[in-house]
DNA sequence: TGCTAAACTTGCAAAATGCAAGTCAATTTT
DNA sequence: AAAATTGACTTGCATTTTGCAAGTTTAGCA
């Protein structure tokens, strides 16, 4: 049975791994950085978290909010309002990431801030077409 | 100064931030997969991580090791012998994601197990070609 | 010495991302 | 009350990443 032309059943996470369909939702650069924003500033307008340091482009951000308000994890403010200054806020569902942000900063703090790691991210791209660094 | 054709410097991180950074690196899909299989298998050859249910690639396995084994997250059991049944297994820095895992598998097994929000990871590519689901 | 199979590579089509510009409706300003 | 402004998105298109199928290479075995 198709909804809206959208499969409503025959739709299947990767596998039943809990980890993997966390990952089939969030597994992307910007969805936890928008969960991040709305954790430490509170409620946040589109055009506040334009402003955030990693620049999130607004064809992303507008899907990623599409994305995260269907799944309820955030929501807007004053639901029944325009869309202009209407802010988003997290769901309960969302601010249950919390912990998984805290353990990822806290990783990150701590593994990933030696500077000799950052030539890695160019690993994928460098496969591609460019010569290999030698490690 | 360049290093095989890398830049070794004028690499940035997308900002300052430890959970952007961590995003920067293991914000994918795959990943925090190979991460989990190495959790919860132990050293797992490069043959076995293709028997996962998720079934990555193995273009995309080889990059995401690679990267994995660059960022000094994986290692083979046996550095000095040829690839071939040579396993992989975690360094400390990449047994240190265990509070990660263990945080998005407990939100999913909460959050994200309600068969209603499934029709949602079709949201971002109805955005671009087909129609939009009535919510 | 030849065969098998594990560990990757390669090529190409499809999808996602990033950037710049454009649209549209709600406020503000004049 | 008409015009200008601004916030919240869309749209178009080039670039990058992903996914799939097939091919290559080399260690270890018969």
């Amino acid at each position: 049975m198709d909804i809206a032309g959208v499969k409503a059943e025959g739709v299947e996470w990767r596998s039943m791994c809990p980890i993997s369909s966390a990952l089939d939702v969030l597994g992307d650069k910007w969805s936890l950085l928008i969960v991040r924003d709305l954790i430490i500033h509170g409620p946040r307008t589109y055009s506040q978290f334009l402003e955030s340091p990693e620049r999130i482009s607004t064809n992303i951000l507008a899907s990623r909010l599409d994305l995260l308000t269907c799944l309820k994890l955030i929501e807007r403010v004053n639901p029944e309002a325009a869309s202009r200054n209407n802010a988003y806020r997290l769901t309960e569902g969302g601010a249950a990431l919390r912990p998984v942000l805290e353990a990822l900063g806290k990783w990150a703090g701590t593994h990933l801030s030696a500077g000799e790691k950052i030539a890695c991210l160019h690993r994928i791209r460098d496969r591609l077409s460019g010569p290999q660094y030698p490690y």
